[in-house]
DNA sequence: CGCATTTGACCCGCGC
DNA sequence: GCGCGGGTCAAATGCG
């Protein structure tokens, strides 16, 4: 596969591109799908029915990844996930259930990697994307009365950043303007809403292998990534959302989240929760309660969803 | 004391 | 060229 020239030829943009190289440079994606695919991996572990033959069932879906993972997702794809995740809230306690997001893509080229969500809660139910975001300035918008906080990615190999503002037209809606490369937010997602994946991972999410080689693996990597805080109940996730395995607290994921992400995903898990939206988001509810304004906590709030900005 | 947030100043692009 | 508005910087401040 000439992964790496079609992933540069993806984004255009020079600089992201450089990181995307980067990126790619710490572990193939290519080589973490083989290890997850990997008959001996904990990852994708299936059913016996389904092992039987687990080279079929496994090469559609390791062609389907690093078709994702290459191309990167469609716009359609991130909205339909996100549909996907939070549409039937019925399960979701306290004001998510009235939280509705839509992603719209702004600007007329994907290549801009700007996105925009548009994020409807509740009462003080807030955004929260579990990822480290440092604030850099706020500014009061004309004709506004709500001003915009501009946060970036603490992570030095992230380029991305965000704006949050509430709409004027409906203070309960949350407007979060994404842009540069953030390779965590819908990864997690995408294969979801592909009914050959839904189909194929059944099992329990493990503790993943790879996971753990990743990080060792990669002795440049400047912060914690990829590791998502397992198993832990976070206070600012009204779903309580629960993920395995207690690992590192502080995920700052780039590509290297993406295949543990993947299989850590309970959502195609039926036995860790009868939720889509709960089960979608182990890594990820873009929605938190909090007591706070605009300004997302998110440093208490480690979980592992990541941003798409950068995907375009 | 270290880190995150705040906030005013500065920079830059765009429209007139 | 000038003014306006949005984006970023960085010193000050707050907090754990």
């Amino acid at each position: 596969m000439a992964a790496s020239e079609e992933t540069s030829a993806i984004w255009s943009d020079g600089s992201e591109d450089e990181i995307v190289r980067e990126l790619l440079d710490d572990e193939s994606p290519s080589e973490l799908v083989r290890e997850l695919l990997d008959d001996e991996s904990p990852f994708f572990l299936q059913p016996k029915s389904i092992e039987s033959e687990p080279s079929q069932s496994q090469e559609p879906l390791k062609n389907l990844f690093l078709s994702t993972l290459y191309s990167g997702p469609t716009i359609e794809d991130i909205a339909s996930v996100l549909s996907l995740n939070c549409q039937s809230s019925d399960s979701f306690s306290g004001n998510i259930s009235q939280s509705k997001i839509s992603v719209t893509e702004k600007g007329s080229s994907r290549m801009e990697n700007k996105y925009t969500m548009r994020i409807k809660s509740s009462g003080n139910t807030m955004a929260d994307d579990g990822y480290k975001w440092r604030k850099y300035g706020q500014k009061s918008i004309k004709n506004s009365p709500n001003p915009r906080s501009y946060y970036r990615c603490t992570n030095p190999r992230c380029s991305a950043k965000k704006q949050v503002e509430r709409s004027t037209e409906d203070p309960d809606t949350l407007i979060i303007n994404y842009e540069g490369l953030h390779l965590h937010f819908a990864y997690s997602h995408f294969l979801l809403t592909r009914p050959s994946l839904n189909e194929n991972t059944h099992s329990p999410p493990k503790k993943p292998k790879t996971h753990t080689q990743v990080a060792q693996d990669d002795p440049h990597q400047v912060g914690p990534t990829s590791v998502a805080p397992l198993k832990m109940v976070n206070k600012h996730q009204p779903f309580g959302a629960v993920i395995e395995t207690p690992h590192n607290p502080q995920t700052q994921g780039l590509l290297e989240d993406v295949v543990p992400l993947l299989i850590r995903n309970p959502s195609n898990n039926p036995t860790s929760s009868s939720d889509p939206c709960f089960s979608s988001y182990p890594s990820s509810p873009p929605l938190s309660t909090s007591s706070s304004s605009l300004s997302w906590s998110p440093n208490s709030s480690p979980l592992d969803m990541g941003m798409l900005s950068g995907l375009g």
